[in-house]
DNA sequence: GCTTGCATTAGAGCGCGCTCTAAACTGTAA
DNA sequence: TTACAGTTTAGAGCGCGCTCTAATGCAAGC
């Protein structure tokens, strides 16, 4: 029921290093978690299922502040819920509109090697750059 | 024929500041630039869609000491042709493959915006984090 | 002659997100 | 008993990509 996870097991279920888990903790992303007889941190389910989130959203790119943000609206309970989700939805935007401009600059780079292509088969040519 | 600009000029050109357009000259990205009678930067058009593709390259996010390299092999004429088409795809293969992650991140969200949306209606719940 | 405006340089400074260090402590194994 | 492995803390350090500063110069307009 409550089989607790050391700071290195954290560090294998999330991907994040016990260095950065204690810094997440640190700046107040991770807040409330237990210590065991020897003052060791001692991270429950709930735990690792937030800090997997926070990974979703440095996925994402959000900003370490932004999370923090994020986290202290959830600390305050039910009634920031829907603060939440707008920012969410913010995110979400941001995101969308970033990868639209990461596909715009692929195609440029796929024209760019369209070209390289032609060039490296006839050797003598005008170079776009 | 040689219209050539003033750094404000180019700054606007490119969307880059004129900090950031002498910073790219100073790490080897942007080389052989003109000067006027009074030793200001001259750039010519061919300085231009260089930098707009390094400013692509940027979108991309793509590192410095990568664009620095590509910069280089330009410099050293057509023979390079191939191996700067081998970096724009493995540039290309990396962006591709953060956009997939991009997409599954999104995901999550999108199911936690959901979720928060029942909340919103039905204020009793059981939280997911 | 003086101010204004735009440019030059070398080099310092900054915000971000970690990442690492040093010193101290505890429990376990040899 | 002593070494080892794992943890704790405060705080320093780092790589990135700019961004800014200070001192200087030059040309044009008043």
């Amino acid at each position: 029921m409550d089989n607790l996870l050391t700071i290195q097991e954290m560090s294998r279920q999330t991907g994040l290093s016990s260095h950065t888990l204690r810094y997440y903790e640190k700046v107040g992303m991770l807040e409330g978690v237990a210590r065991n007889a020897q003052g060791y941190r001692a991270y429950s389910e709930a735990d690792v299922s937030w800090v997997q989130f926070l990974v979703v959203l440095r996925e994402l790119n959000i900003p370490i502040r932004e999370m923090k943000r994020y986290s202290d609206l959830r600390s305050q309970g039910p009634s920031t819920v829907h603060e939440r989700r707008l920012m969410l939805e913010a995110h979400q935007s941001r995101v969308e509109e970033q990868m639209r401009k990461l596909s715009g600059s692929l195609e440029k780079i796929a024209t760019k090697i369209e070209y390289y292509k032609g060039m490296e088969e006839v050797p003598i040519s005008v170079p776009p750059n």
